[in-house]
RNA sequence: GCUGCUGUAGCUCAGUGGUAGAGCGCGUCCUUGGUAAGGACGAGGUCCUGGGUUCAAAUCCCAGCAGCAGCUCCA
């Protein structure tokens, strides 16, 4: 007999091979027809597999069992995952030598990776959901099948799927036993869980189709990836649809067009960013605000400008390690690309990655004569690193500038540019440095992927002993920052080295330690939740990411502080110490907000477009009622202006109705609706965007008191809550397999 | 960069192998009104760019550019 604990701690008796399904019905048999998956033990299982199999627990332990019904959230990621099958099976239902990859679910649907010659389109999905359903209303059971490794591979290559092979062999070396899951003549290899069959996958549809790489990585194959979404009623997935309907709505570049804040230009470029007057402001605010946080905090302006040698960049490591995602160097000589060219082909030559002919390297020799660079030292019988050395010296000699891709390197100049003594540290340098990244066409978006950003940075030169209290401090003025404008559904993230791949990094494992031990025990000593991932970091350093999700629950980067052993190393900075000799100092790369771009496209959607009163780009309208009222109603524009206020008047022939619309509309805080009442007794009736039923009859005088008040406190009254975006990834599956 | 989709008026979008459409916005006039749209008239388009097919292309095909979604990347 097989002893089962259930929720309510008593302990019951059944037969050995009971599962979960089993003990449901026995209890009823709308339970039963209600249990999608069981907890035992506190892992989420099959319902339809024995207890005795699904727990792990010695045999004559009670067996603890709590039946999920489709009440409980973490059904519906069973039941997606079950999707997920259901769509693949339809999938080779419809195309024939369909290859099968992953398919996980997400947090708010599923997807699988189908490698397949045949291209889907969006015009098959109503084919594809058919014969989904097709095989919903048939309701076969899906069954958990164990095999052995080497019977795993042998059943994946009797069914041609090669990618299942490679992964058994690859990603799954470490496992001795496998597990299938069948469902009618459709076998995956998947560790489940699966609801009990396919009839309890209720509303389904697929979403979207898209390229995707077989395990992530862009040099191997590309695959099919097609997304779904599965619900337990028509009304939930309807809700979804609706839900995802509204986020759109909320998208930075839909209201950033619409409330007429920032442009982009195809004659200007992909990813430059125009600021129209209303978006300007809200960054100049932003700008403002920070600005004085920052002199609070000892830290010092600096300007630097948009260019700087390539020579520079070499030695800090950002042009050779990000030069892909760079617009080219400006060279000063005409033949400056093109011995920069040639170097490059003569280190693939060395490298054996690529074929530099004796005829290519003839051309390249005439080429730059022509074109005025005589290189009468260039050892034509010599060796490649002789040839190279040459080149390099030419080009030293010639004017090479880089669009600057990041300010570190200047402020490092800064510090460098006179010797500093321990007491003056720390050095606080603060700049809005406006950056150029030439980031791949397929990733720009709106404000939040861009090619030209101002990050408000600044980089902090410390003694070792300050690294902890200052990155404490910083973290502090960043969690304040976000705090600010009512952000607060932020993650921590501790961005670390790959310790798999140390190749994508400068310096010493040493370095590296320390570096990333005294970010641990900061984050820690600080209480504060974080994840780790590891890969994150920058290249010369471990950091802290604050992320946050845009309106359709993408995860972004804002606020970063880093913490830099190793840009000191390769200036070789110094400070002299209290023992009268030259030490190291410790850099900290900060920047708050991450970028303006990027943390105003985020602020748009965090809002809705609807700022509060001190961001807000248009704080008050004045509503003249009729022609009477213009006079009294420029003289109201005219007082909140000298009390500080962007206001305009609403001029035109409207009637209030529509006035105040475009006003409520247009998101501005405050109406200020003046007719011959108002004007016979200098008052302003207030409209609070708000609390419109609450009007308040108040002097100029008091009115003015009243909203500098709100201003001043910074005061955030409303944050645009998004049902979409409390879903998270809780629900999302590794690829395990 | 890769895969797929999209590109028509200032905006949102309909549309057809045969002379270009709506709503909103904009302009003018009438209306001078008390809290989410007063009325009339009017202007406005290289139908993304370049090729090709065709008697005829904005429509079909190809290439490019740009945007969107996903993947990859992100100092």
């Amino acid at each position: 007999m097989l002893q089962v604990q259930l929720p309510d701690g008593s302990v019951k008796e059944y037969p050995d091979n009971y599962t979960a399904i089993d003990v449901a019905k026995t209890i009823g048999e709308r339970l039963a027809n209600a249990t999608l998956a069981a907890e035992v033990n506190g892992n989420v299982v099959d319902a339809m597999r024995p207890l005795e199999q699904v727990s792990n627990l010695p045999a004559g332990t009670p067996i603890p069992l709590k039946l999920i019904t489709n009440k409980d959230p973490r059904a519906l990621g069973v039941m997606r995952h079950s999707a997920a099958h259901i769509m693949a099976r339809a999938v080779m239902r419809l195309y024939p030598g369909v290859g099968l990859a992953f398919g996980p679910t997400t947090g708010h649907g599923f997807y699988y990776d189908f490698d397949l010659d045949t291209k889907i389109s969006e015009d098959d999905f109503p084919r594809i959901e058919e014969e989904m359903k097709k095989i919903i209303v048939d309701a076969e059971p899906f069954e958990r099948i164990q095999s052995t490794r080497d019977e795993a591979i042998k059943l994946c290559g009797d069914l041609n799927q090669k990618l299942k092979v490679e992964h058994i062999q690859t990603g799954l070396a470490d496992h001795s036993s496998l597990s299938f899951y069948r469902q009618g003549n459709f076998l995956d290899l998947c560790r489940g869980p699966h609801v009990p069959d396919a009839g309890r996958v209720t509303a389904i549809k697929l979403i979207s189709i898209a390229g995707s790489y077989w395990k992530g990585d862009a040099n191997n194959k590309q695959l099919q990836r097609l997304y779904g979404t599965a619900w337990f009623s028509q009304k939930d997935l309807d809700e979804y649809i609706q839900q995802v309907d509204e986020a759109k709505k909320r998208d930075h570049r839909v209201l950033g067009k619409q409330l007429g804040l920032f442009t982009i230009s195809q004659e200007v470029g992909p990813g430059l960013v125009l600021w129209l007057p209303k978006g300007a402001t809200i960054r100049a605010t932003l700008e403002e605000f920070i600005k004085k946080e920052l002199l609070k905090l000892g830290y010092t302006p600096v300007y630097s400008p948009h260019i700087g040698r390539v020579e520079m960049y070499e030695t800090s490591g950002h042009f050779p390690y990000y030069r892909d995602a760079q617009f080219s160097p400006i060279f000063g000589h005409d033949a400056g690309a093109l011995v920069d060219f040639w170097i490059r082909k003569l280190r693939e030559h060395k490298e054996g990655t690529a074929v530099f002919s004796l005829d290519d390297e003839n051309k390249l020799l005439e080429s730059a004569k022509v074109m005025g660079a005589a290189l009468t030292e260039y050892p034509k019988t010599g060796s490649v690193d002789a040839k190279i050395e040459t080149l390099r010296v030419w080009e030293k000699n010639q004017e090479r500038y880089l669009l600057k891709p990041m300010n570190c390197p200047h402020h490092v100049q800064m510090y460098a540019s006179q010797q500093r003594s321990y007491r003056d540290l720390p050095v606080k340098l603060a700049e809005f440095g406006t950056v150029y990244r030439h980031e791949k066409t397929g990733e720009l978006n709106g404000l939040l992927r861009v090619r030209g950003l101002t990050q408000d940075d600044a980089h902090m030169f410390c003694t070792p002993d300050q690294v902890e209290e200052e990155f404490k401090a910083t973290l502090n003025l960043v969690k304040f920052v976000l705090g600010s404008v009512g952000l607060d559904d932020y993650r921590v993230q501790l961005s670390l080295r790959d310790s798999k791949n140390k190749s994508k990094y400068v310096g010493t494992d040493e370095n590296w330690d320390k570096a990333e031990a005294t970010l641990r025990k900061v984050l820690t000593e600080m209480g504060w939740a974080f994840t780790t991932m590891e890969g994150e970091a920058a290249f010369y350093g471990p950091k802290t990411d604050f992320m946050v999700r845009d309106c359709i629950g993408r995860e972004w980067q804002l606020g970063t502080v880093q913490l830099d052993f190793n840009l000191p190393e390769r200036f070789k900075l110094e400070y002299i110490g209290a023992d009268n000799k030259p030490h190291r100092p410790v850099m900290i790369h900060r920047a708050p907000f991450g970028s303006m771009e990027r943390f105003t496209g985020v602020l748009i959607e965090h809002f809705a477009g609807a700022f509060p009163l001190w961001l807000a780009p248009e704080q008050v309208r004045v509503l003249p009622i009729s022609e009477k009222a213009y006079d009294y109603a420029a003289s109201v524009e005219r007082r909140f202006r000298e009390a500080g206020f962007r206001v305009t008047t609403d001029f035109t022939s409207n009637r209030v109705n529509a006035k105040v619309r475009d006003a409520q509309l247009a998101l501005i805080p405050y109406m200020l609706v003046v007719g011959e009442k108002e004007a016979a007794a200098d008052t302003v009736t207030v409209r609070d965007r708000l609390e419109a039923d609450k009007q308040l009859n108040l002097s100029v005088a008091e009115a003015i008191a009243k909203l500098q008040e709100e201003a001043a406190a910074r005061r955030v009254r409303q944050v645009a809550k998004s049902n979409f975006r409390s879903f998270d990834s809780a629900g999302e599956e590794e690829n395990e397999y």
